[in-house]
DNA sequence: AATCTCGTTCCACATATCGGAACAAATAAG
DNA sequence: CTTATTTGTTCCGATATGTGGAACGAGATT
């Protein structure tokens, strides 16, 4: 959680200019456990005193950042506007939607969409059995490419250079004893599901939860996203994975030639 | 420094700094219907075209906006990551929730949660009856406070000298044939509000549409805050929301009682 | 009272931002 | 096919803006 420092090998993580700095003092309160203290976030970004509590100011401002009575920072209810509109005007989301319904009726497990960004997936969408009313706890969630379903899928559909780009950057961090630990067998991996067509997760983000995944391409953009059907181990064996991955490979499909051309003219993915 | 460019007469959002640029160009591309191309971004901020192109282009590194294919802007995933954050780490929501679920047993009708900023309602919850998968569509959402039930009770909490100065700067859009045209209006109101411990909106935001809201004030913190019981006006009269205004008043409190206590330690209201 | 910690403010300095203007590439018009 | 127009990108000197070390003062702690 903690290798965002490592900016040394790639050089650029540094944040551009003033804008970059007050987004990397935004996400560090908006990613902490509480509100945080000035000291707080004096550690974690590393900027001097004056320069810190300028920016802190300027994010209160802005509507960004909150401050409390007693001084600390919480994030501001300005994001949840903004993401609010960010996502009801998804149009992408719109069109997986009834595509993930179906989905979900056919399994009667939880069904994602997830988009790639950089080396992280962004869950988007959900649709699952037990409605929690919930805004559904995970949409806007970024975890980790290398450990999840979608995020292999997605991975499989870049063209190699690009990919292994990407595998440099990452932090193989083991949250499971099943979860990949070098690029080698990442990469292997993903070299079988390009031939697939679809990916597993063998409980390697979270012990007892598997998924099959397949990616979304969606020509005309430069999007890539992929679904997946998760279940908890004891109820889904691989076998009843395998024998789902093509109504999910089938799904991914339909979505994608349905979002080349109704993204177009409207708004598109994210 | 900000304290006299911020403050009195000016309803103009000048914008602090560079952040504040940064922030509105967002805006405006966050807020708009749809992709939006450089001359769009260009006529809606004002700013200059050399300026506006490198603020475009570092929002885009930092992940707040996405360039498609052909060169237009669109709200980038990091928005959806940093709002499901400050979302599912808000603890006041957390706090308010089994209060508004029960009054939605009770009732039977959408209960919604919101927050007082500046001069709009932002939706932090909602329960109703169809539990619709989707992000509870309006959560984030801001509106006006002087056309919705929980804007004016929370409204009414504020001190005169405060009340009066928000109150300077509303526009007031007539969204249907009862909604607040002036100032004068709207306070009267609100002295109404202040007295009964509750507020109506009749159908002032959309019409056909009622609701009885209550205010939330929770002691140490300056969150103003309000719940309310919504429904269709061929289903509520205002005698059943006159009946209900109790439940929702009694139910304000105990959040508001209950916020105070667990506000403390953990993550507060944003 | 003396010490420590934490947040805020100040100000000389440097640099990132500013914005007009030139440039290139599409698209439309003649 | 040529000329005009629109659209996005790049350049660069001037300067406003952000920078950050240091001083300040309010609370808490001893």
């Amino acid at each position: 959680m903690s290798a965002e420092l490592t900016g040394i090998a790639d050089g650029e993580a540094a944040g551009t200019g003033t804008l970059g700095k007050a987004m990397a003092v935004l996400e560090a309160v908006v990613m902490a456990d509480g509100p945080q203290r000035f000291t707080d976030i004096l550690a974690k970004s590393g900027q001097p005193r004056g320069t810190l509590h300028r920016l802190l100011s300027h994010l209160v401002e802005e509507g960004l950042l909150v401050q409390r009575r007693d001084l600390s920072y919480e994030p501001g209810l300005r994001l949840l506007t903004l993401a609010s509109r960010a996502w009801s005007g998804n149009r992408f989301r719109d069109v997986a939607e009834p595509h993930l319904r179906k989905l979900h009726e056919l399994t009667g497990e939880t069904v994602h969409l997830g988009i790639l960004r950089e080396t992280e997936i962004v869950y988007v969408d959900k649709v699952e059995s037990r409605q929690t009313v919930r805004m559904s706890s995970q949409i806007g969630k970024a975890s980790p490419v290398y450990c999840t379903g979608i995020g292999k899928a997605a991975l499989s559909l870049l063209p190699q250079p690009e990919l292994e780009r990407l595998v440099a950057r990452m932090a193989f961090h083991a949250f499971t004893p099943h979860t990949h630990r070098s690029a080698e067998t990442l990469l292997a991996e993903i070299a079988d599901i390009r031939r697939d067509g679809h990916a597993f997760d063998r409980e390697e983000h979270e012990i007892e939860i598997r998924c099959v995944a397949a990616p979304i391409r969606v020509s005309g953009s430069d999007l890539t996203a992929g679904i997946s059907v998760t279940g908890p181990a004891y109820r889904v064996s691989m076998e009843q994975l395998t024998a789902w991955s093509g109504a999910v490979r089938a799904a991914a499909a339909a979505i994608g030639e349905e979002a080349a051309i109704r993204l177009g003219p409207g708004r598109g993915g994210p």
